[in-house]
DNA sequence: GCCAACGTTGGC
DNA sequence: GCCAACGTTGGC
């Protein structure tokens, strides 16, 4: 069964037009337990809310899909790259990742605030106090209910 | 196993 | 730039 998930990235470092242009893209650097663990779980053609972070305004850019089941990401066994981690290794690799690609960019980014406002959206993780898991799975109530907020608007 | 110190995230 | 919240580290 399909899953639904929602993925943070900071555009500055890679927005929602470098997913478009590069096509399937590797979801490299993720180095918290918990959001491994989620990607582990995600399956190809699952269905990712990719989410703006650390801009104005942060919100949900658009949809993307999963191409890639996890697999050990390659950047923790490079000395050179900034998410380096000698403990990781190719025997046993510590860190994972999913290739996904872009579905398709709103034409007008879902801010945080409008979701912060919707009622129905109240459970939400990424709407916890204290949030910053970047990678999330988002029930389906969830993700119809904000698609269609945005179909609508 | 506890917990203080530290580093990071991310909205504002 | 600030700072609250959280995760990790490491001494004990």
């Amino acid at each position: 069964m399909s899953q639904y998930w929602l993925m943070k990235s900071e555009p500055d470092a890679f927005s929602i037009d470098d997913l478009k242009q590069q096509g399937p893209s590797p979801w490299d650097g993720v180095r918290n337990y918990q959001a491994r663990n989620f990607m582990k779980e995600m399956k190809i053609d699952d269905l990712v809310f990719f989410y703006h972070s650390s801009c104005k305004p942060a919100g949900i850019a658009g949809i993307a899909k999963v191409t890639r089941n996890a697999y050990p990401d390659h950047t923790s066994w490079d000395p050179n790259s900034a998410y380096y981690d000698p403990k990781s290794t190719k025997e046993s690799p510590r860190w994972f990742m999913v290739d996904i690609e872009l579905v398709e960019k709103f034409p007008v980014l879902i801010p945080l605030s409008s979701l912060k406002q919707d009622p129905e959206l109240t459970d939400m993780a990424l709407l916890k106090k204290g949030s910053r898991l970047s990678v999330m799975p988002i029930l389906e109530s969830h993700w119809q209910h904000i698609l269609q907020s945005t179909r609508s608007a």
